[in-house]
DNA sequence: CGCGACGTTGATTTGCCTCAACGATTGTGG
DNA sequence: CCACAATCGTTGAGGCAAATCAACGTCGCG
């Protein structure tokens, strides 16, 4: 159960058995069924969720009632309200559950004075971030250079996990384009 | 000329005299004027660059030979191809001053080091990077679910130093338009 | 079975692009 | 100091990719 995050955690960083016990000692166990929230706006924001099973999205609702995928997240990604979570704000996005969830939480009050102990645990973090830093960057470029199908084709090849996992509105939804235009893409394909 | 940088870091972490010393001792000093790069695709990324003063922007040219503004730099900011500047890799992006500039630069052999001997340096990288991070985000979501117009509007909010400060075709760019298009979105104001 | 979830197809509309031309302003060399 | 070029913004005409609206087929499940 633990092995897994364990072995996450030390892809970037390495510790000993008395860190890898403290840091576990630290984790909250959450199981989320399929279509149920693990956030909704407005509720604190207290941890961030490492995926140790399952598949989840995060989306905004905006005031038209459209929603914007933000994030999707299987095995070995964290997922939260990344900004709301660091800016310690109310949530506003939702994060469903697209198939029955386990995950491992870890607290923002906890969090802060692990760094200090343990600053191994920044380093990990901030490894982190800056990971998914460089992933919306290139999002972003994508957006900014490319044409649906072109955007489509380049989500298949960098998630093909979750490109057969998820139903193709929820792609769509998460690419910026409608459904219609989706499947007239595949059709062209 | 320090001094600048050092109240920017303070907001985040506190140093003690000798900390503060030992920073500036590790940044070295770059001028770039108006239209000359300050950094080009294919070479080594050993910097990332405070500015002091002045303004720059950060782009990527594909193969048609289209630019796409990632993004401006002003006073307070950082800049840097940082992908290619992390992962180690030659650059992909051009770095390209609007105005003539002042930086500070850091270099990644010296920030390794330093995150260790003084873990509050990568606290501060860390808080730096998650604001970015956070800032993408809401670019992803401003593209996903806005038309041209409230982007306009939105960067016109979010950075009115920048707006007052770059030709429009620039803003265009950034926002993924073309500048005849943002000339009809600002007639129609 | 009947209903909801998901994908597809068609007709029409629209936001933005492309291409082309044309001021206005700035700056630069003769 | 003027002439000319370059830079920047604007306007118009026409086109296209994707949205919208509407309908329908299929599958799986309570």
């Amino acid at each position: 159960m633990y092995q897994q995050i364990t072995a996450h955690v030390q892809r970037d960083i390495h510790l000993n058995t008395a860190e890898i016990e403290e840091f576990h000692s630290l984790l909250v166990e959450e199981k989320v069924s399929s279509k149920d929230f693990l956030l909704e706006p407005g509720k604190d924001v207290l941890y961030e969720y490492y995926v140790v099973q399952g598949c989840l999205k995060a989306y905004y609702l905006d005031k038209k009632g459209n929603k914007h995928i933000l994030q999707f997240a299987i095995e070995d990604w964290w997922i939260s309200d990344f900004e709301a979570f660091f800016k310690n704000e109310p949530a506003s996005l939702h994060i469903e559950a697209i198939e029955d969830s386990y995950l491992l939480g870890i607290k923002k009050e906890i969090l802060e004075p692990l760094y200090e102990r343990i600053p191994k645990f920044e380093r990990f973090f901030r490894i982190k971030t800056t990971n998914a830093f460089v992933a919306l960057r290139s999002r972003i470029l994508s957006s900014l250079q490319k044409d649906a199908k072109q955007r489509y084709l380049d989500f298949c090849i960098t998630y093909p996990s979750i490109e057969k996992r998820v139903p193709n509105y929820h792609i769509a939804n998460y690419l910026g384009i409608t459904p219609e235009s989706l499947s007239r893409i595949r059709k062209s394909l």
